[in-house]
RNA sequence: GGUCCCAUCGUCUAGUGGCCCAGGACGUCGGCCUCUCACGCCGAAAACACGGGUUCGAGUCCCGUUGGGAUCACCA
C-alpha cells in the first residue's frame, strides 16, 4: 500500500526566509513533487512575542520567488490553538501529563546546579506525582516522559539513532498563559495535517526522541523522519548574518536567478555523480534521499556566482530583458514611464550574457548602450584617446557618415581598411573605439557594440571622443 | 559539561571491500583562442584527520583518539 506523501515546510516567523530554510523547503518540496504528493507551508508561531506577519510575508515571498510554492496552507498555529488544548486535556486525563508549580527562577537555579555537576541539564520531575493543586501560581502543563528504556528513531539521512529515555526529560506543552509549545503543536499538526515524512534540519534530530514519545502517548504512528544537516558559513559555524548575506531575497536583491539559487542550494548536501547543473525536472526526477550527505555543509559563494552565470549563459535573450528591466529602472537608466523597446534590449542582453555574473552587471553594462552621455574612465581616456588614434576615430567617423547598409558587417569592412592604410592591428583602432564608446577598455566586440548603439549614437560619441583629445 | 550527529583536495562532492598511487565541479596558477573583457578549450598544484583492529585486500566495515557541529528554554 503505498499512503499519498504529504510533506510540510514549517518555519517560525521570526525572521526572513533565510538560506538554510529555503533548502529545507526545496528538500520538502521535491520530495513532494517526485512523490506526487503534497506539500503544505505552515507557520509555526506559537512565540507570539517573536513572530511577525512581516516575516509570514518574507517567508512566502521568498518561496514564490524560489518557485516552491506550497500545495495547501499556509497554515498558522495560532489559528489552531483550539486543536491543541483538546490533546493536552486528552492526555491529562489519561495520567500522561501533569501540573507543573515550579517558577523559572527555580529551574534556572537547578540547571546552573546540574551544569556544575556534568549531568544531564533536565528538569528534576518534582510535580510529577503531586496530588493537589498548588494555590495562586498558573501552572504549566509538562509531560510524563518515560523515564526507562530507550527510543529509537529510524532517520532516511542519518540511519538508526537511539536515545536512552533517561536523558529525556518532561517538556512543558503548555505555558502558564495557556499557550501550546512547539514539541505539542509540533506533534499535533503533524498527525493531524497527515504528514508523512518530516524533513528538517538536524538541529532537530535531538527533538525527535521526544516527540517520537508524544506520538506514542497519543496514539499514533510516527511518520518518516529526514534530518538534513546543517549549512555552515566560511568559518564552518551556523550560517549567520555575520557571513553576509544568509536572506533568499538579498540574493534575487543582487542580481541572481532563483533556479541558479535552487540549484545551488540542492547540490549542498546532495548530489548526483559528477552532474553540477539540472534543471528542475532533473531535480525533480533524480533525487533521492540516498544521496544526501551527513555532513554539514560550507556555503561557497564563489560557486553560487559561477552557477548563476552559467544560468545567465543558458537563458534566453527576451526572458533576460525582462528579468534585468527591474535593474535598470532601479539605478535609473531608464525611467519608469519610458516605452522599452524589448526586442532591441534583448540584442543588447544578448552580447552582455557570457560576461556577466549576475543581472546587476548586465544592467551596469547596459549603462553605455542606453545612456545618451557617457563618462570616460580616466586612465582609459589618457592611454587610447590621443594622438595616435585621432586621425583613426576622424576617418572612422567619417566613413560611418556616408555608410547606407550600417551593419556590422560593412562596419568591420571599414575598420580593415582604416587599420591597414595606417599599417597597424586592429587592436590599435577598436581600443581607442571602445573607449570612446563605453568609456572604458572592457566591452563585448566592438562590432557589436556599434550595431547594438546605432549609428547616430555611435557617431555622436566618436565626435566627442575626436573633441576631448 | 551531558546527549546526539559528523569527518575525502581551500570549498561542494564522487566513492556502498578489489575498477582508486582516489574522479568531477568551484576557486587558484599556467597556456591556447583573441580587437579588450569574458566565454570556451588544454594543463598544473591540491584530499582519504590520527591510531588500532577485521580481511588475501580498507577511503569504503568495527573500536578508540582528535577535531568540528547540534542540542540541553514557559524559542522553534
Amino acid at each position: 500500500m503505498s499512503e499519498k506523501v504529504r510533506v510540510r515546510f514549517a518555519p517560525s516567523p521570526t525572521g526572513y526566509l533565510h538560506i538554510g530554510g529555503a533548502r529545507t523547503a526545496l528538500f520538502n518540496w521535491l520530495y513532494a513533487k517526485q512523490s506526487k504528493g503534497i506539500f503544505i507551508l505552515r507557520i509555526e508561531d506559537t512565540d507570539r512575542e517573536r513572530s511577525t506577519d512581516e516575516y509570514i510575508n518574507a517567508i512566502v515571498q521568498g518561496m514564490k520567488w524560489l518557485g516552491l510554492e506550497c500545495d495547501e496552507g499556509p497554515f498558522r498555529q495560532t489559528d489552531r490553538f483550539h486543536i491543541y488544548k483538546t490533546y493536552i486535556k486528552k492526555l491529562i486525563n489519561e495520567g500522561k501529563a501533569y501540573y507543573c508549580y515550579c517558577s523559572p527562577e527555580e529551574l534556572e537555579e537547578n540547571r546552573k546546579k546540574a551544569m556544575k555537576l556534568g549531568r544531564a541539564l533536565k528538569y528534576s520531575g518534582k510535580c510529577r506525582d503531586l496530588k493537589e493543586p498548588v494555590t495562586g501560581i498558573k501552572p504549566v502543563v509538562r509531560f510524563k516522559m518515560p523515564r526507562k528504556g530507550s527510543t529509537h528513531v529510524e532517520d532516511m539521512v542519518k540511519g538508526s539513532v537511539v536515545f536512552e529515555n533517561e536523558q529525556l526529560d518532561d517538556l512543558i506543552m503548555q505555558r502558564s498563559d495557556g499557550t501550546p509549545t512547539y514539541n505539542l503543536t509540533v506533534v499535533v499538526d503533524d498527525v493531524d495535517m497527515g504528514i508523512t515524512h518530516v524533513i528538517r534540519g538536524d538541529d532537530h534530530l535531538n527533538n525527535t526522541p521526544r516527540q517520537v514519545q508524544l506520538y506514542n502517548a497519543l496514539g499514533y504512528d510516527v511518520p518518516k523522519f529526514a534530518h538534513l544537516p546543517m549549512i555552515l558559513g566560511s568559518d564552518k559555524s551556523r550560517l549567520s548574518k555575520r557571513h553576509g548575506a544568509t536572506s533568499v531575497m538579498a540574493y534575487c536583491k543582487m542580481g541572481y536567478l532563483p533556479d541558479a539559487l535552487v540549484n545551488y542550494l540542492v547540490r549542498l548536501g546532495w548530489s548526483y555523480g559528477d552532474q553540477e547543473v539540472f534543471s528542475k525536472d532533473e531535480l525533480i526526477r533524480y533525487f533521492s534521499f540516498d544521496n544526501v550527505g551527513k555532513a554539514a555543509a560550507v556555503f561557497n559563494p564563489e560557486k553560487l556566482l559561477w552557477l548563476n552565470q552559467q544560468y545567465i549563459i543558458n537563458s534566453s535573450n527576451e526572458s533576460l530583458a525582462e528579468r534585468v528591466l527591474p535593474f535598470l529602472m532601479k539605478d535609473g537608466t531608464i525611467s519608469e514611464d519610458r516605452q522599452v523597446d524589448m526586442s532591441w534590449l534583448a540584442k543588447a542582453v544578448s552580447t552582455l550574457k557570457e560576461r556577466s555574473k549576475t543581472l546587476i552587471e548586465i544592467a551596469v553594462s547596459l549603462r553605455y548602450y542606453i545612456a545618451e552621455d557617457i563618462e570616460f574612465d580616466e586612465k582609459a581616456r589618457k592611454k587610447f584617446l590621443n594622438e595616435n588614434s585621432r586621425d583613426m576615430l576622424t576617418e572612422l567617423k567619417d566613413g560611418m557618415d556616408g555608410m547606407d547598409n550600417f551593419s556590422e558587417e560593412e562596419i568591420e569592412k571599414l575598420f580593415k581598411a582604416i587599420v591597414a592604410k595606417h599599417e597597424v592591428t586592429l587592436g590599435k583602432l577598436a581600443q581607442p573605439v571602445r573607449v570612446a564608446l563605453t568609456g572604458g577598455t572592457q566591452s563585448p566586440g566592438i562590432f557589436e557594440v556599434i550595431d547594438v548603439i546605432g549609428k547616430d549614437k555611435t557617431i555622436r560619441r566618436l565626435e566627442k571622443a575626436v573633441n576631448s583629445i
